[in-house]
RNA sequence: AGGGGCGUCGCCAAGCGGUAAGGCAUCAGACUUUGACUCUGACAUGCGGUGGUUCAAAUCCAUCCGCCCCUGCCA
C-alpha cells in the first residue's frame, strides 16, 4: 500500500507542472536588490523560488536587481550570498542586472525604433502631475509624438551624458488613460551620475525596475518569476515589455503571492537601519534583529527557518503569523541537537546546610537527554548554589512543581533538596533559602525513595560565571505598531547571571541551551540571549 | 474614470459542484531527572453577509459588506 500523503498544490505549482508537461525547463530566480542586509523576508522568497526549482528538476538563479546605484553596495551582495549559503539554498548562477545594462539598452533602442518609447523632457513634477490620479486619466506628454529617429538620437545623447541629471527620461509609450497607473507611460531610464558599485562611472543612465526586471528574467530564461503581491499591478507592464522588447526565446511569466509577516517583528529596513545607526543594537547581526545574521546568532537552525516558510505555504491573502509559529520550528529542530546547559537569570541563593563547607563535587550530566551519543559534561555541586527566581514560590499555587517552603525538589543532575527555611532581610526581601539535601538521592543512583515535587536547574556559586543577558528589545516585541518616539528609548537590559563554566567551551555551531521550558541561544561572545519561546509555566 | 487583489476555526492553510485536510495555538489525559520533549484525545452543522441556480454550493450566478495594493526619475 502506498501511503500517499494528501498533497496540496497552489496555483503557481499547478502551472509549473503544466509547463513542465509541455517540456519547459523550470527556472526560477531570487532577485534581491543589494541595498540592505538579508532578513526573514528575503529568506522566505528565496526558499519559495528554490523550492519550486528543486522540486521540478529545474534550477534557481540568484540575481542582484541592482538598477539603482544610489542605495546599493557590494557588502550587501556578500551578505546575501552568505545568507544563501547558510540557509543551504543552492543557486546555479549568481547574476547581476548590472551585467545586462548593455543588452537592456539595446532593447530600449528596439522599443524606440518601434515607436514604443520616447524621450520626455518634462520635469519630474510635470510628469507626476500629468500622470493623472487614481480616478482620472493622465495627459499625454508634449514629447510623446517625437519621431523614432529623433528619439534614437536623443536616447544616444542621454547615454552619452549630454544632459544633466534629471533633465529627461525615456518613457514607454503605452496608455496615459489606463486604469492601471503603472501602464501610464512608465519611465524606463533616468539620468543619474551616481557611481555604481559594479559598473562605476560607465553609465549615467539607469534602467527602472519594471523595465529591467522582466527582461532580465527573459535573458536568463526564467520560466516562473515569483514575487510578492505588491507587484500585481505591474504584471501587465511586465508582460508588455516582454512582448515588445524581447526578441529572444521564451516568455517568463510573473506570479504573485502575499508576503509572510511575522507578529511583533519589525521588518522595515528603515527602522532596522535606525536601530543600528543609533546603537540600539550592536549591528545588523545583533541577535535581536530579524535579519538572517541575527537569527543565526540567536541560534536558529537554518533548517527550522526553511521548514517554517514551507509550512506556512503560499497564498494571495494578507497574512501575519505569530512569532511562536516560527519558534515552534526552531524548538523542534533544536531539541534533538541542542546541548543543555543551566543558566540562572534571576538568582536566588540556596545554602545547603548539611553539605560540607568548602567542598564541591563534580557530577556528570547528559549533554542532550534525547541523544546518548551527544555525551556528557560535568556540573559542580556545592554548599552554596543559585536557582532561578521563577523556580521558587513562597505561596505556591495548587499543583506547583518547583520549590516552595517545606517542599522538596530535584536539582537536575544532582540531589533532591528540601527547603527548610526562607531567610529574609529587614525589609522582608528574600536573601537566601536554607535547604538540606538527601545524600542518597544522587542523580542516577537515587536510593532515597523520595518523590520530589519537580525538577529544577541550578548553578554552583563558586564555579559559576557571570554572563550578560540581552533581553529582546521591547520595541521588537511590543506589537506591530511601532511608535517612532520609542526608538530612542534605552531598552537594552543587561544584568548579571550565573552560568556554568561549561558555556565557555560551547562552539558557535552548537549555540543552544535548554532552560526549563525553552531554549537559550548563545552568540559568539558567549552572551546569552533569551529567546525561542519560553513557555509560561502553569 | 478608476484599476487590481483578498475574505474557510484565535493564527496560517487545503478544498476548484458531491456533503469542511493539515499545522500552530488552546483544552483534557498519559509519560517525564525541569510544567520541556514525546504520545493520546478534544477543538468550523460551518466557509464575510444576503438572495438565487442545482438532487447537491465553501465551490456556479447576482448583489452587498470589509480589508489590502496602485498616482517614485524606488524596488
Amino acid at each position: 500500500m502506498e501511503n500517499k500523503e494528501k498533497e496540496s498544490l497552489n496555483w503557481i505549482e499547478r502551472d509549473i507542472i503544466e509547463s513542465r508537461a509541455r517540456g519547459q525547463k523550470i527556472i526560477t530566480r531570487f532577485p534581491p536588490e543589494p541595498n540592505g542586509f538579508p532578513h526573514i523576508g528575503h529568506a522566505s522568497a528565496a526558499i519559495v523560488n528554490f523550492g519550486f526549482a528543486t522540486k521540478y528538476d529545474g534550477y534557481l538563479n540568484l540575481r542582484m536587481d541592482d538598477t539603482n546605484p544610489e542605495k546599493e553596495d557590494m557588502k550587501y551582495v556578500d551578505a546575501m550570498v552568505d545568507a544563501m549559503e547558510w540557509l543551504g539554498i543552492k543557486y546555479k548562477n549568481l547574476f547581476f542586472a548590472s551585467d545586462y545594462y548593455e543588452q537592456l539598452y539595446d532593447m530600449a533602442v528596439g522599443l524606440v525604433k518601434k515607436g514604443l518609447a520616447y524621450v520626455d523632457f518634462q520635469t519630474a513634477e510635470q510628469i507626476s502631475a500629468t500622470r493623472g490620479t487614481l480616478t482620472t486619466a493622465g495627459q499625454d506628454s508634449p514629447y510623446r509624438n517625437t519621431t523614432p529617429a529623433e528619439n534614437l538620437k536623443l536616447l544616444a545623447d542621454m547615454r552619452a551624458g549630454k544632459f544633466p541629471d534629471g533633465h529627461c527620461v525615456l518613457r514607454a509609450k503605452i496608455d496615459m488613460a489606463s486604469g492601471n497607473v503603472p501602464m501610464r507611460d512608465p519611465v524606463m531610464y533616468r539620468i543619474m551620475r551616481e557611481k555604481h558599485y559594479r559598473t562605476g562611472d560607465k553609465w549615467c543612465i539607469y534602467p527602472m525596475y519594471d523595465f529591467a526586471h522582466c527582461l532580465s528574467d527573459a535573458i536568463e530564461g526564467i520560466s516562473h518569476s515569483c514575487c510578492s503581491l505588491e507587484f500585481d499591478n505591474n504584471r501587465p507592464l511586465y508582460d508588455w515589455y516582454v512582448e515588445h522588447a524581447w526578441t529572444g526565446k521564451g516568455r517568463p511569466r510573473q506570479f504573485e503571492f502575499s508576503r509572510l509577516n511575522i507578529e511583533q517583528t519589525v521588518m522595515s529596513k528603515r527602522y532596522l537601519k535606525r536601530f543600528v545607526d543609533e546603537g540600539t543594537v550592536e549591528g545588523w547581526d545583533d541577535p535581536r534583529m530579524p535579519t538572517i545574521g541575527g537569527m543565526r546568532r540567536r541560534g536558529y537552525p537554518a533548517s527550522a527557518i526553511i521548514e517554517f516558510v514551507r509550512a506556512m505555504g503560499l497564498s494571495r491573502a494578507p497574512r501575519t503569523v505569530p512569532l511562536n509559529a516560527l519558534e515552534f520550528y526552531v524548538r523542534t529542530h533544536l531539541d534533538p541537537v541542542a546541548t543543555r546547559v543551566a543558566v540562572v537569570f534571576d538568582p536566588i541563593k540556596i545554602v545547603i546546610t548539611n553539605y560540607e563547607t568548602g567542598k564541591t563535587e563534580k557530577l556528570p550530566i547528559a549533554n542532550n537527554p534525547h541523544d546518548e551519543t551527544a555525551g556528557t559534561h560535568e556540573i559542580n555541586f556545592g554548599r552554596e548554589i543559585y536557582i532561578d527566581g521563577e523556580d521558587f514560590s513562597v505561596n505556591p499555587e495548587k499543583g506547583w512543581k518547583r520549590l516552595s517552603p517545606g517542599g522538596t525538589v530535584r536539582l537536575r543532575g544532582a540531589y533532591i533538596i528540601k527547603c527548610d527555611r526562607v531567610v529574609t532581610d529587614k525589609s522582608g526581601k528574600i536573601t537566601h533559602l536554607e535547604c538540606s539535601y538527601y545524600k542518597d538521592s544522587k542523580s542516577g543512583n537515587d536510593k532515597s525513595g523520595i518523590k520530589p515535587n519537580g525538577t529544577i536547574h541550578f548553578v554552583e556559586s563558586t564555579t559559576g560565571v557571570p554572563i550578560t543577558v540581552n533581553e529582546y528589545l521591547p520595541l521588537l516585541h511590543s506589537g506591530t505598531a511601532l511608535a517612532e518616539e520609542n526608538i530612542n528609548k534605552e531598552s537594552k537590559i543587561t544584568h548579571n547571571a550565573i552560568a556554568e563554566p561549561f558555556i565557555k567551551t560551547i562552539k558557535h555551531g552548537h549555540p543552544c541551551q535548554f532552560v526549563r521550558k525553552g531554549f537559550f541561544a548563545l552568540d559568539k561572545d558567549t552572551t546569552f540571549i533569551k529567546t525561542v519561546g519560553l513557555r509560561e509555566g502553569k
